[in-house]
DNA sequence: CGACGTTCGACACAGAATTGACAACCCCCC
DNA sequence: GGGGGGTTGTCAATTCTGTGTCGAACGTCG
């Protein structure tokens, strides 16, 4: 799950980077405005934690840019300042949820996956596609044949991205930018080896690989 | 169990502070309306005991900005008065259970024990996890082989904290933050050593961890 | 048949969890 | 006050497991 984080002050961004990445998102952080509007329209990001007061820019504004443009995902402002009016304007230019400094990372993260649930139309913290059922607490996977099956943070992130939309294709290039971020992107094997491991552990057949393109994950065979 | 407590009177705050710690809780205390609002938005407490004549601040609005909030926890409060009004603004502004002045500690104790069993949607002392059960009154707990296994304090709040939310993931980090408050937080190590210590005691497959995650208990198989 | 993409098994490294030992501390009893 | 048993938290060594890469084997398509 691709994050883009911006915020200014070196601290905070830093812990925030910790924390999230230690919560399985692939993040990339930026405290400057103007590197935050690049990244933004270039990557594919499925959430952007963004702070109001930038030194190059005011967050408010790219926040309309982005909406203006059309840019539709959930965005969580944060801010210092703890005023009534921040709060309106923020979410009448478009945020989808607010957090005051100061906060603690558990409360970030809390919103996060519910702005994601939100926007993914999901309520609870499973997914579900065919007769397979990804348990995103406890980081496992119900197959057909109705055993559960542990898996490991990449395995999981990888199969999460695949049955969040099920059905579709997905090269492996798209899926190596939502498990990494640009800091350590590794090798197009890797996701190779890594569907290898997935089919291994839920069946061979959940996977479809459709040659030269990507992968595609089908729930009815 | 995290447990703040907000009261002015200074005798009487170490000394509930002495006595509910006895009992099994992580406690924060602290005299003013200001930083139990800050404490009961940052941290996080399964249960606040709060007096509601404060020298800053009224606890009645404390509660009803808690509420209003969103925070479902158990909230006791205190009073010196012992005026019908008190009470009816109180259980109306949200909290679940009303202590006048003067009371016996162990008074307090056995509402807040209550009151916890409540929230947790249990009806007795005991908790209970597939084979496993768990006495708190005399801290011990009887494992599926049917022998009663006495615990040492810290032992048995992480086995609490991990029994009264079978099959849910917990992080090391949360775990922590249960089992000690503000003052004194060790290593997460501690965590793990005493995890280790819980299986010695109790069966290492009971407790299951989840690599980079945290533990899980989980009472089948 | 040759070229290319994919699968597969094996491996090295890093980081996480486990383990055993230990020192500080507390509490109770002498 | 002064031991002594038990509890507590930390440290360092060790074991374990997840991760990403490599090269060889395999299929598939032209």
């Amino acid at each position: 799950m691709r994050l883009l984080l911006v915020e200014d002050d070196e601290l905070l961004r830093s812990s925030l980077h910790e924390s999230l990445s230690q919560a399985g998102f692939a993040v990339d952080a930026t405290g400057s405005a103007l590197t935050a509007d690049q990244l933004a329209q270039q990557e594919d990001y499925r959430l952007i934690v963004l702070d109001i007061g930038l030194p190059d820019g005011d967050g408010l504004q790219l926040l309309a840019r982005w909406r203006d443009a059309g840019r539709d995902l959930p965005i969580l402002l944060l801010t210092a300042r703890d005023r009534w009016q921040d709060k309106v304007n923020g979410l009448k230019a478009g945020a989808d949820d607010y957090l005051t400094k100061p906060f603690h990372p558990e409360e970030l993260l809390a919103r996060l996956q519910a702005l994601l649930r939100r926007s993914e139309g999901r309520s609870h913290t499973q997914i579900q596609a065919g007769n397979y059922l990804l348990d995103e607490e406890r980081q496992r996977v119900r197959t057909p044949s109705g055993e559960w099956q542990p898996l490991t943070g990449t395995e999981f992130r990888l199969l999460r991205c695949l049955m969040s939309r099920p059905n579709r294709l997905h090269p492996k290039e798209a899926l190596l930018e939502q498990l990494y971020n640009l800091d350590a992107e590794p090798t197009l094997n890797t996701i190779e080896t890594y569907i290898r491991r997935l089919r291994l552990l839920i069946g061979r057949n959940a996977i479809k690989t459709q040659r030269g393109q990507g992968y595609v994950f089908t729930a009815e065979d």
